[in-house]
DNA sequence: ATCACACCTTACGTAAACGTAATGGAAGGA
DNA sequence: TCCTTCCATTACGTTTACGTAAGGTGTGAT
């Protein structure tokens, strides 16, 4: 058990500024998204995430996180960090955001047809590496007459 | 019509030192292949081919065009050019080359399950970006109670 | 006082496969 | 001779998302 949960568990009874927010520090926040602390500090340094200071040390919201979440999401289908910037940018707090959603559909769907289109490609890769190997193995078999002589 | 096709055609019936083998100059070879130039003086550079030359000028044989047809073959199935190479120095041109196809299966089972784990990554992240998508268009049509309420 | 941690900043390093710029030589045509 | 085209070499630049090293601060525990 780690000397800053007790602590933190403590400020929350008896600590300093807070309004029933719970915050949380860079260690825990990397552990319970499973990146690195290397990591957020970069999304941070990249504008993705602000998160607001004690002092020299980070605190994340509950905001944060909301944004984290995105951010990992947005890695996940295979956006940049640029593009994901791009549209967190958009959000607007007091609006329908019909517009940072329409942005969004519009990356989504180019998005989209890059994956379908490596999709493809991985498919004829995984074809092509199958017959190579199903070559090969003729070969190892006895089977001289296999299109490929090996590397010429 | 380029001068030096010509010039080609020329030299292969009053040519110098030929022996019946066809050469090829970086140029064609490069446009024959859907390559660049820098492309084929990198692979040379990296040791993965070795043409002649005619003082300066590079001159592909026809095994040297065998040799690159398997390093784009190896570049399309995932490997990495040093994989390719490695597999590569193995071949002996005065054996059954047993060893290098081993390799070459060992190498190819282990991209292969590369590959099909990408494949499933992808699809994953096909999945969660339809997902997204469908959700920002309900949010668009005017169903806020979508779980995702933009970018927190 | 000294540890052990968790945190901080700065900043160079990494991987892969070429792109691209700069500069120059050799060959054949106008 | 001048121009164009192809070829050559050297070497720095590019991209993305962090890794990692180095050195320093702050805090509670021993």
């Amino acid at each position: 058990m780690k000397t800053n949960d007790l602590a933190e568990a403590a400020t929350s009874a008896a600590g300093e500024p807070h309004e029933s927010e719970e915050l949380t520090r860079i260690g825990e926040m990397a552990k319970h998204f499973g990146v690195t602390l290397r990591t957020l500090r970069f999304y941070e340094d990249k504008g993705l995430i602000n998160p607001q200071r004690d002092g020299a040390t980070r605190l994340y919201s509950h905001r944060d996180k909301a944004r984290l979440k995105l951010i990992l999401l947005g890695r996940k289908v295979g956006f940049s960090l640029r593009d994901v910037k791009q549209m967190m940018d958009l959000y607007d707090p007091s609006g329908s955001n019909a517009r940072q959603l329409k942005v969004a559909l519009e990356k989504s769907e180019k998005q989209m047809a890059r994956l379908q289109k490596q999709r493809a490609l991985l498919d004829e890769a995984i074809a092509d590496l199958s017959r190579s190997m199903d070559e090969a193995r003729q070969m190892l078999s006895g089977n001289m007459s296999a299109r490929q002589t090996a590397a010429a």
